[in-house]
DNA sequence: TTCCTTGATATGTGATTACATTATACGTAG
DNA sequence: CTACGTATAATGTAATCACATATCAAGGAA
């Protein structure tokens, strides 16, 4: 189905107030271009690993798929390539990154030292008012992994909202950025390492380390908090190199 | 005249090594694309500060101004965007980036956590072969501000090398990515730090922070590495932040 | 005068087309 | 049967066109 670009003659209708009350609050237009919409889903098909790693991407394959011509989708893919999403080879085709474990530690180590600086910095002034919701968020991550049909997509986006939550607390948006761009390199990797070690019924103990983390921004303890984050990384990363089975 | 893009014949063919002997080496052939050049391009005219923070930049612009349609500079331009080099205003419009105080204290903090791990990782293998090379580096940098007319291009060049040889050698090619599009974000105003700091007749220290940083590489001492690359962002930024009246 | 409307211009985005290069398959010589 | 050369198809890049939207200036009403 196509899509309508033009959205802005609600803007201009004389009876807009009125309606204000019907609608909701003026019904967000959408100042996405398809370029984004075409980004924002495949960022989501590769932090979720459902495309396969090595596979080749074409353009017009991806624009017959999605209904769109080259153009929005040459532009996601191309932003995709610059953020390490997708790999731009030298003969001009494009294909999903191979996760090494050379290039996994590498990004590992990156991240802590990222991600590690983010907690530090948010844990210095990080609000009480916050607290409860990054509690209830980790029970709703551990509840949903020791469902008897563990719902892996959600255990993820909890995850992925407890460490945002904070990084977005540290008041540093480039580094936010950055950190995004870590986290859509090594998601496809996470998100899988979660099935298996559910698979295994092995109790993950990120549940544990972001509770820890949780009690050291309650305290403002920088230390302590930078010390949960590395605990979560390293005994995922840890588990990943183990029984990832990675190329390398 | 044209390029032959074919080089698989040749690679065949059995007089080739008599050839070579002739012919420069093959004469690397030139893979890239007009996006390519065009970024370079750019990338370098910023780098260098010599475009104006706030201007707004328009596709037509910019293409009328090199020649091309606005394909290969529309890549670019979003290219660049992503890179932090330039920023994409919710208008659509494309603009410099305005560097204020707190956006340089963040990207500072960031690149001591990246830069720092770099030579840190670097600290423990950097091999003996390349000391004299950044020696080298390091007196080209001091000399090039001592003349009586300075070149700061050329320091800005020599500065720039030796920092990214450390970097290279911690053979994190992820992390080298990361640290260089820090410093296509900063580099104008680094840039332009070094042209007042010189007006001032004020001696920089950085010289002095490279020393420290060449000797702490020679004894694969990580924590004096990193102390040495932190007096030389620190100081450079404290500058920059005292005299560089940015907004904000 | 001030604020809003209105029209014209400019600009970014998306679609279509053309082309150079690469990949693949087929056929032929050895 | 293998290896090389050739032809066909596929693919990314670039140019051009079309259009919705943003920008801005002029004009008119309160």
């Amino acid at each position: 189905m196509p899509i309508r670009m033009s959205d802005r003659d609600v803007t201009k209708a004389p009876a807009i107030d009125a309606l204000s009350d019907t609608l909701p609050p003026l019904e967000r237009i959408s100042h996405d271009t398809l370029a984004m919409r075409v980004h924002r889903g495949m960022r989501d098909m590769l932090m979720t690993g459902q495309v396969q790693p090595g596979q080749k991407l074409t353009l017009r394959g991806l624009a017959g798929a999605l209904g769109t011509s080259l153009m929005p989708v040459r532009e996601a893919v191309h932003r995709l390539a610059v953020e390490g999403a997708l790999e731009a080879l030298p003969n001009r085709t494009i294909r999903v990154p191979v996760m090494t474990k050379s290039r996994f530690r590498e990004l590992r180590t990156i991240r802590l030292a990222l991600e590690g600086l983010a907690v530090e910095t948010a844990a210095a002034t990080f609000s009480a008012a916050a607290l409860p919701g990054m509690a209830k968020l980790n029970a709703v991550f551990g509840r949903s992994l020791e469902r008897r049909r563990p719902d892996y997509a959600e255990a993820f986006r909890a995850n992925k909202e407890i460490h945002f939550t904070v990084y977005e607390a540290a008041g540093m948006p480039q580094l936010v950025t950055m950190i995004e761009s870590l986290w859509l390199q090594i998601g496809p990797v996470l998100y899988m390492s979660m099935l298996t070690r559910a698979k295994e019924r092995a109790q993950s103990p990120a549940r544990d380390w972001h509770e820890a983390l949780i009690q050291a921004l309650r305290d403002h303890d920088a230390a302590a908090a930078r010390a949960a984050l590395e605990g979560d990384l390293m005994s995922a990363g840890d588990h990943i190199l183990a029984e990832g089975d990675l190329p390398d």
